[in-house]
Parts: structure tokens; C-alpha cells; sequence
DNA sequence: AATGTATTCAACCGCAATCGT
DNA sequence: GACGATTGCGGTTGAATACAT
């Protein structure tokens, strides 16, 4: 009952790409643009699925993805947006040019969560008791700024991966695969197609660039993703690289629904969550958990 | 040095939305 | 409008790697 799996088929190749396989699908791209993955495959010769090429394509080869540190500024719209929008990856994505929507669902699950869970912890020590696993993780890696793995800054978590011998790893590789494309590509707004501008031009989000919170304050008034589409309404969400639509938020399924109208209902006083002593907390690297104004933390538990 | 454990992230899977007929 | 095909998204997995013992 139901569709088969696309990848069911026998001869498709799943798992890690080669190098050689990147270069036949940037080269086919780069060629054709990106779009119509279902004929991908087939007028390439790989064994791959549609699917499969799409993904590869959007989340690593793609011009101008930015991969390694996430920056505090960054970290801090993740934290935003993932308030605002819950676990709407790709429509957060949309406002951190080069991130892909890959890249910021594993950074908020290996890193941003935990400084979540964290914060949490430090505004309701009983309630953590009772999450035992949860607590030990957390009790692990006290430092808030610090890697529970290896004691080291954060920095150095998003280096790309250390492995020499992952070819997936290497941008280096990508970087060369896609140097011609790159130079060529058309500038839009002063940046490089390339880059993947999909953040619209004229959102407040990330124009000013100073790396500042307030950056992305334009959203001070919003109450649900509807009032973010409409003060986002002017700026046409396109992507440049590839003529996908880059709608910031799609209809949302039950869950984001769900998950949308919790963060309604968290804010039925129609005040925005009190976010910006969140982000200093929670990017203040020398934070060790300490809570000094614990009702003002306290004003923040509601969030989650 | 060997082994066990934790962490990361690229890739896969399944579902829902969208598109084309 | 109905239906099937295609695309996009979010959750999850598992191999590779780093760290601890």
C-alpha cells in the first residue's frame, strides 16, 4: 500500500558521494540549472535517485554555502527564528543566507538545544532531577560556551569536518569543483548569485549586517508567522540561484501548526517572549549557567 | 595501545504540499 | 475536481570521528 521509497529501486546507489559524482551533477547544473531532479538521473548516468541528487545538491554543492562556525549573531537569529517559527528549519534557513536548512536543524540539535536545556536547568533545578538523562548530558558539560566532548570552544565543533579521509568533508574540493560557475555567476544586489541570496534584500534581518540582535528586530511586532509574511510582503522571495520560490513560511502541516500556535498561545498577552536577555545569556560564552536575576529568567520559561 | 562511549553531520525516509494533466 | 507525479520539508539514522578510560 502506498508509493514505494524512490531509492527502492534496484541500482540506486545510496550513501556518502563521491567526488566524481559531484562533479557530474554540478557539471549537469551548472549546464542546466537546478530543477527537474526527476531527470536528473537519468540524463546523467548516476545512480542516484532524484531525491537524492536534489539533496546533495541544496545541502552541499550548491554555490555559497557557508559551512563551519556558526557565528553568535547567527546562533542568536536560530534562536529567534526557532522561537518564532518552531522547527521550521527551511523557513529559518531563509533568513540565514548560506546556511542550509540541513545545517541549522543539526546545529540546534547537537548544540543549541542542549544551551536550551541548559537554560532550562538553570531556571528549574527540580524539574531537570526528573529528567535523569537529560540532566547527567547536561552535568556533563557544564561550561555553557564549551564542548561537552572535548572541553574546547565551541569554535572549533564546526570546523569542517577534521576528516581527511571523508571526501564529503572537504569544501576545499566543492570550492574547486564550482570556482568556474562561481566567477561566472551574475551579481544580484552586490552578492554573487552564488551565495544564495535568499534572504529577502530588503529584510531588516540581516541587511544591516553588524552582527547585532537588533539586526533582526523588525520583527518586534510579530505574533505569528502570518504578521512575519506580511512584513516580509514587499521583499520577493527568490531564490536567484535556481528560481525556486523561497517562501519563508509555507503552509505549515498539523505539527508545525501544533507547534506554531503553542508559541500563540505563549503569547496570548500579545507581548513578544522576552528574548533579548535569552541571547545574552545564551551567547554570552563565559556564561556558567549562573542565574543572577532569576525572575527575570523565570519570565523566560514560558517559551518553552 | 586498545577498547568503549559520545558526538557530529551527511544522507535517508516518509509525509505533505504542489504541480500537471 | 480527481488523480498521479514530483518536489520540499522535518525527523531520524548511522558511519566516521573524537574523546575518555
Amino acid at each position: 500500500m502506498g508509493r514505494p521509497p524512490c531509492c527502492d529501486k534496484v541500482g540506486i546507489k545510496k550513501g556518502p558521494w563521491t567526488p566524481e559524482e559531484d562533479i557530474i551533477l554540478v557539471s549537469y547544473i551548472q549546464e542546466h540549472g537546478p530543477g527537474n531532479w526527476r531527470s536528473v538521473p537519468t540524463n546523467t548516468g548516476l545512480m542516484r535517485c532524484s531525491k537524492s541528487c536534489r539533496l546533495r545538491w541544496t545541502n552541499y554543492l550548491r554555490p555559497g554555502i557557508k559551512r563551519g562556525n556558526f557565528t553568535p549573531h547567527e546562533e542568536g537569529m536560530i534562536v529567534h527564528l526557532q522561537a518564532l517559527l518552531g522547527n521550521k528549519w527551511a523557513a529559518i534557513a531563509s533568513y540565514l543566507p548560506q546556511r542550509t536548512d540541513n545545517d541549522i536543524k543539526n546545529y540546534w540539535n547537537t548544540h543549541l538545544k542542549k544551551k536550551l536545556r541548559k537554560f532550562q536547568s538553570a531556571l528549574e533545578p527540580s524539574s531537570m532531577a526528573a529528567t535523569d538523562e537529560l540532566a547527567s548530558e547536561e552535568r556533563k558539560s557544564l561550561d555553557f560556551g564549551t564542548d561537552a566532548r572535548s572541553g574546547s570552544s565551541n569554535v572549533k565543533l564546526n570546523q569542517s569536518s577534521p576528516s581527511s579521509s571523508s571526501y564529503a568533508s572537504s569544501t576545499e574540493n566543492i570550492s574547486r569543483l564550482l570556482q568556474g560557475w562561481m566567477r561566472s555567476s551574475p551579481k544580484v544586489n552586490g552578492d554573487s548569485i552564488g551565495s544564495y541570496s535568499s534572504t529577502p534584500a530588503n529584510c531588516d534581518l540581516i541587511s544591516h549586517g553588524d552582527g547585532q540582535f537588533e539586526s533582526i528586530l523588525s520583527f518586534e511586532n510579530m505574533n505569528s508567522v502570518a504578521l512575519m509574511e506580511n512584513s516580509t510582503s514587499k521583499a520577493t522571495l527568490q531564490d536567484s540561484g535556481n528560481g525556486e520560490k523561497l517562501n519563508p513560511e509555507k503552509k505549515p502541516k498539523a505539527g508545525h501548526l501544533k507547534n506554531l500556535n503553542n508559541n500563540d498561545d505563549d503569547d496570548n498577552d500579545n507581548d513578544n517572549p522576552p528574548l533579548s536577555f535569552l541571547e545574552k545569556w545564551f551567547l554570552d560564552e563565559s556564561s556558567t549557567g549562573q542565574v543572577e536575576d532569576i525572575n527575570q529568567m523565570m519570565e523566560l520559561s514560558s517559551i518553552f
